[in-house]
DNA sequence: GATGAATGAGTATTCATTCAT
DNA sequence: CATGAATGAATACTCATTCAT
């Protein structure tokens, strides 16, 4: 493995054994000694590759986000009916590999880190944009054909966003060791329901209104 | 410097300056040194204590848990009229105030810490699922009432708690900078219609359905 | 066993558990915390007996001298043969019991701090010395009746007990896992050897003056 | 200040201060700390040689050893005349130089220390047998050459062991300050003495029997 | 007699990083 | 490209001890 040693291929291995070492030890536990361990090399040789711990944190941000949106995962061009795309778009967000597609401890390090280290929080921050205007043009799109009733679809979307990150959540603290599915079809279903009957738009005033009156 | 000196004065002193420290300075950043600067007194006291650093780190977070768990936050005795609790209920829950209970650096941090420390785990896993309980309790009696109309009140009161766990999320990365009562609402109001109509157990069903058949 | 608490119970009582402690922990590792841990009491209550450690530690070596100067070891008026006395003396002497009297390793951690502790040092040397006039007067007595055949009952005395501390070096580095006794009866009859024949004197000069001759 | 720096060079410099600090201020008071500040260096220098102290303290057994078993000391090829080798090996072995190879605090530290380190404990122990098979061999030797008169010569070199332990101990607390060699004769005389009339052995017979009989 | 608060010095070790080779 | 020497700051924790109660 140690034959052909260039930046190119030495950057991203180093990247991977980091993710490897913060999912085995945590962030905190992670340090440049222990990957170089891993990798059998020189710690300063990690140094010499990416200057600081911090680039190199910042770079593994990077091509997590990176791998998150590659376009294989999204990808339904080779489903022609648009009901069938509809669905398993939302089958595959509601599924435990998109979910997981991070490993979560890694997820919730950085997602931390981000509190406090504004670099990685703007990349996180445009990640989730990008995301959400993804979401905002599928609705759109299902909504010209009749297949969504929402009026507010930015908003319809971000409800979607905000369910599936509590779903990690869920999956930690409140399944009970119940496969990850259970709730999640439950999630699932709950949106469809809300994206076809919009009522959050209507009840939203009813309960506004109800709150004066009473 | 040996004023009011006792266990049940200093402990609570010392974890509400370990809970600024990690405020400023992160989880990783917040070291038993830098808790004893801010105090003006030496490091080995605070170890005095708590014997370890780990021991102080899950002493902190029962602290928070208690706090959150505080009486006053979801006691609406005062409240006659059931719609009106009802109302109260969830305008608490989607409240700025009850979703920043805890600093979310700091509620992030021992979140992301329960992932490699089991007893940390334990604790948040309890409290979300008292959490639940209450939530279930109070659905079930609304249901009694006729003001709310869910066939599964655990699942529902999953879905709250997914949903408000997300809020924190959504106003960290999605909100751009609009105040978080915005999306917050819109959050309940979809909540509150999903209460109302039990949309998402028939809607499963039909999904599930056309699945097939289309 | 904590109630009739003063400092001529207690002290003992300490000084057994750092005893018991240095077996454990060996002697650096042998703390007062530790101590007071064991016996359940605040470690500034040992302070409060001993002052210092290193009192502590003094009275823990008289202590261990005391007990190996009992009369109970070296008694044996009960025995009127004077042979008889003779070989039940050296039958003690090169015996198990007599050799690990003090556990070794807390015999050696102080042998090995009396290197740089004077005090200890001294306390050491009486009690070598006074257990060498006691072998020397018992050799003369023997020596009166015939029964022991040395010039220098001095210098057979030293014999002896250079072998006898030798013999736990022994028990430990050489023995591999045999009994004891298999190697102090061979010593035994060594030295009862030496002491019937008197060869060192004899054979000394023999050598010095072959060495001066061939 | 980075002139020779090598591992090669380094790390016998260091054992070596690591000895002197020992000798100075004692097993438990030989810091890293303290060893770097003799050598003006930074003390996490040391620990980037050896990782632990523990690794430094085997080390250094290591070496103490290695400088024990240096083939200078037992080496008499330029005597031919076999009772001359005979009489110098004796002569060496009951040496003052020989005794205090190794400073008695410094040898008597890690004696002490192998009560309870397991590594050292071998160490030890395979340098002990290492240093009875030499002699084993070598009293064979002069037994076919009739200098020796020893029916079991494995025992006969474990009671010059013994003894020769001792010595050190004889000298520490009961030399009264006369010189080392005084006693070192004297022991020397009754092994050879007990080597050329063999009569431990018939002794050890003589002395069972009597204790039966009388 | 006994406890607990408090101190301050000291421990080994980890860490990211720099520099020379 | 890669290593190893070296640094200096930081870490949690231990320890003996003092003092007030």
């Amino acid at each position: 493995m140690r034959k052909n040693s260039s930046a190119k291929n030495r950057k991203p291995e180093i990247l991977e054994q980091y993710y490897q070492v913060i999912i085995a030890e945590g962030l905190e536990g992670a340090s440049i000694s222990k990957i170089a361990d891993r990798m059998g090399i020189h710690p300063s040789l990690i140094i010499h590759y990416f200057k600081t711990k911090e680039n190199m944190t910042v770079e593994l941000v990077e091509l997590i986000i990176e791998k998150f949106e590659s376009p294989d995962f999204l990808q339904f061009n080779d489903v022609a009916d648009p009901k069938k795309r509809f669905q398993k778009l939302f089958a595959t967000l509601f599924s435990k590999e998109w979910s997981f597609t991070v490993d979560p401890s890694v997820f919730y390090a950085f997602y931390y880190l981000s509190f406090r280290h504004p670099v990685i929080r703007r990349r996180f921050e445009a990640m989730f944009k990008r995301f959400r205007d993804y979401l905002v043009d599928e609705l759109q799109f299902y909504k010209t054909l009749g297949i969504v009733d929402t009026a507010d679809t930015q908003k319809a979307a971000d409800i979607i966003l905000t369910l599936l990150e509590g779903l990690v959540f869920h999956a930690n603290f409140l399944s009970s060791r119940q496969p990850f599915e259970e709730f999640a079809d439950y999630a699932r279903a709950t949106v469809l329901s809300m994206l076809q009957t919009d009522s959050p738009a209507r009840m939203s005033l009813k309960f506004k209104g109800s709150v004066n009156h009473a």
